[in-house]
DNA sequence: CTCTTGACCACTC
DNA sequence: AGAGTGGCCAAGA
């Protein structure tokens, strides 16, 4: 990732920075996805750097406390799947989602209504991320 | 400043 | 149901 690279920030906090700490409350054996993400960190629209920003985490010592699994891409129907880019990471992240519980479907997604987290003060899993008000 | 690139999202064929 | 298209925001070249 040639974009951005955490080190290289002189700021107190960066966009990615955000995303992380809203990814670092989610409760374990819970999913969510990257619109509700970036929703939360303050970015509703910025969906595709919350993806961004937890691609970074593969390597910084830093990122390594940040329960990146638990980000799935939005699926109709309130499901979740794994969106990731490398084979090896999407597996990874299934294979961990399972060991807190987290069932996936024959086709790779996830109940959002059983496992679904919407924030920090939502206790029961609902959750999808709502339909913007588009145009 | 313009163009390209993304672990995305939603709408339309 | 699967594929294509546009929109979104931010950063790099």
């Amino acid at each position: 990732m040639s974009r951005a690279e955490p080190d290289d920030a002189v700021e107190p906090v960066s966009w990615w920075q955000d995303f992380y700490r809203v990814v670092r409350r989610i409760p374990r054996g819970r999913v969510t996805t990257y619109g509700v993400i970036a929703a939360l960190a303050g970015h509703p629209r910025s969906a595709r750097h919350v993806g961004f920003a937890l691609a970074a985490l593969k390597d910084p010592d830093g990122g390594s406390t940040v329960p990146w699994q638990r980000v799935l891409g939005s699926r109709p129907r309130n499901r979740a799947a794994v969106t990731i880019k490398d084979p090896v990471g999407g597996a990874l992240q299934r294979a961990l989602l399972e060991s807190e519980g987290v069932t996936f479907d024959a086709r790779g997604n996830v109940s959002l209504d059983r496992f679904g987290w919407a924030g920090p003060g939502a206790k029961k899993p609902a959750a999808a991320p709502r339909k913007r008000t588009r145009a």
